[in-house]
DNA sequence: CGCCTTTGACCAGCGC
DNA sequence: GCGCTGGTCAAAGGCG
């Protein structure tokens, strides 16, 4: 799970502004340049001032030479260039009226420093020119110096999270933790105790080995997932195990062996589209619910682990509850990956706090209070026979966003709040796919014609949903101004992948992610 | 012919 | 131990 945290977060972020209405977040040439620098695998090539290229920019551009300052940006920018048509047209096309904007649009209208100023309306001199240029790259240095403080804040956070989770993990039962690991997964909890001994290192040497985590095995992320998750595939391996050994353990402590992760939506169809490939392997009729039960599980790779329910809603039958178990071992497309994403956290953030005991688990939910915003209460309910987190797509904002429903032994309906709210120190961060967790449940009216579109993605339902939402902006606001201190812009549109497909062996990490560092 | 769905059988967990 | 329930398996049939 730690190796995914910060991918994660960045991930929310371009989904974010993937998601976000255009005219609110994505107005501002600026807004895309900030966020390429972080979504780019170039974020380094541009962060370290001046760059060879930029002193050439200034050497050989000509205050008249449109081509070779289109040709000197596009060198600077040219990552971002081809998501800006609106602006790079006018380049392309040599228009003499091509703006060079100095304004910081964070696209939440956190507008500061200058305005924009066009070369046709100056009437500059190469000197005058020359003065703009170097007043905007001290300007673009001290956006570096500030991402690289936001990078900074976000390491750290990350390595608080990689601490939470290692004590989480000490807490349990030593015996347990021997148990629940079966040969198989020996590798797994080296992971967890990498990251344990990360916490030791430099923020550098935490976002370099998150990286290497990443590329080096792609299912680093998931494998504290795996633990449960996958395992609880393999259920029967655990069943196999002495029945004391659950027995003996307090009941607040007994191993999770299962998360899951539910989705409920809207939807006439009979199956909401994740992207994934899905094989129908069983239907029954479950107690209490007029309509039957599906059971599909992933075909997209032999052996893939996950697995899904569906079933409409005894109480309201245009509610199509999906539920989610396991994580995908093979690369994803990339409409699948979001939904990938949010389920594989959700159940990290579900048996993270979980796992051990309730009173982690209520410390857990604290922290995670800091961390999803907008789910609202955690439940511990009889009626799930393990935890499941419902990501609730249909009731009103004012309402539950998200549920806990977790039965441990003789806590049946026991229920506590969550007060989870916006965090002050860390915003919208780390865990959980956020285009899922961070948003604030819609009301039902914005999510209707979406969710009934058909054929629906989920991806896209709720990333429109998101975009509609007026209150999202404001929570978003709020969030990154919180985390970054200056006003930051959206991003160009790192569409989750999709420019570029599927990321090869890691079909849950942002590409982009792995190239972050503190230097 | 291969893939998928359907559906009854089977198994395990759990409560009484 | 028995029955209920959830979950999975696998044979049979449908479909392109």
């Amino acid at each position: 799970m730690p190796t995914l945290t910060i991918p994660i977060y960045f991930f929310f972020l371009f989904s974010l502004c993937i998601s976000i209405s255009p005219n609110t977040y994505m107005d501002n040439r600026h807004h895309h340049r900030e966020f390429t620098f972080l979504s780019s695998a170039h974020f380094l090539d541009h962060i370290d001032p001046p760059s060879i290229k930029e002193m050439d920019f200034f050497s050989t551009s000509s205050p008249r030479d449109h081509k070779n300052n289109t040709s000197s940006r596009d060198t600077n920018d040219d990552h971002y260039q081809n998501r800006d048509d609106q602006h790079d047209t006018h380049d392309r096309h040599g228009s003499p009226t091509r703006v060079i904007d100095h304004r910081v649009n964070t696209g939440l209208n956190l507008t500061c420093a200058s305005a924009g100023v066009t070369k046709a309306e100056n009437g500059e001199n190469p000197e005058t020119e020359l003065s703009s240029l170097e007043s905007e790259l001290l300007r673009l240095q001290e956006e570096n110096n500030k991402l690289r403080n936001v990078l900074d804040h976000i390491t750290k956070s990350y390595t608080q999270l990689q601490a939470q989770l290692f004590i989480a993990l000490q807490n349990l039962p030593q015996n347990m933790e021997t148990k629940i690991v079966d040969p198989g997964t020996s590798r797994k909890l080296d992971v967890v105790n990498d990251a344990s001994v990360s916490d030791e290192k430099t923020d550098q040497d935490v976002s370099v080995s998150r990286s290497n985590n990443a590329e080096a095995c792609p299912d680093a992320a998931e494998d504290v997932l795996d633990r449960s998750s996958s395992q609880s595939w393999g259920s029967s391996k655990l069943e196999e195990q002495p029945k004391t050994t659950a027995e003996q353990l307090p009941a607040d402590q007994i191993p999770l062996r299962k998360a899951r992760v539910s989705v409920r939506a809207r939807s006439e169809a009979p199956m909401i589209s994740d992207g994934c490939q899905w094989r129908k392997y069983g239907q029954k009729m479950a107690k209490g619910n007029p309509c039957p039960r599906a059971y599909y599980r992933c075909t997209m790779a032999v052996g893939c682990p996950v697995r899904k329910q569906v079933q409409r809603s005894a109480d309201d039958k245009t509610v199509l509850i999906t539920s989610y178990e396991g994580n995908h071992n093979h690369p994803l497309p990339p409409a699948a990956t979001a939904m990938a994403n949010t389920t594989s956290a959700a159940a990290a953030m579900l048996l993270s706090g979980s796992a051990a005991s309730k009173e982690s688990l209520t410390n857990s939910a604290g922290y995670y209070s800091s961390t999803i915003p907008y789910a609202s209460m955690a439940t511990l309910s009889a009626s799930a026979p393990f935890p499941t987190i419902t990501l609730d797509l249909t009731q009103n904002p004012n309402n539950a966003a998200m549920q806990l429903h977790r039965v441990p032994p003789g806590h049946g309906g026991a229920t506590f709040p969550l007060p989870l709210h916006a965090a002050a120190s860390g915003g919208p961060h780390l865990l959980g796919h956020p285009l899922f967790f961070q948003q604030k449940l819609l009301p039902p009216q914005a999510l209707m014609p979406l969710l009934q579109r058909q054929p629906s993605s989920m991806v896209e339902t709720v990333s429109a949903a998101i975009a509609s939402d007026p209150n999202f902006t404001a929570a978003l606001a709020a969030a990154i101004s919180s985390i970054i201190g200056v006003p930051r812009g959206g991003n160009d549109g790192n569409n989750n992948n999709s420019g570029s497909g599927a990321i090869p062996g890691s079909p849950q990490l942002p590409q982009s992610c792995t190239t972050f560092s503190t230097n």
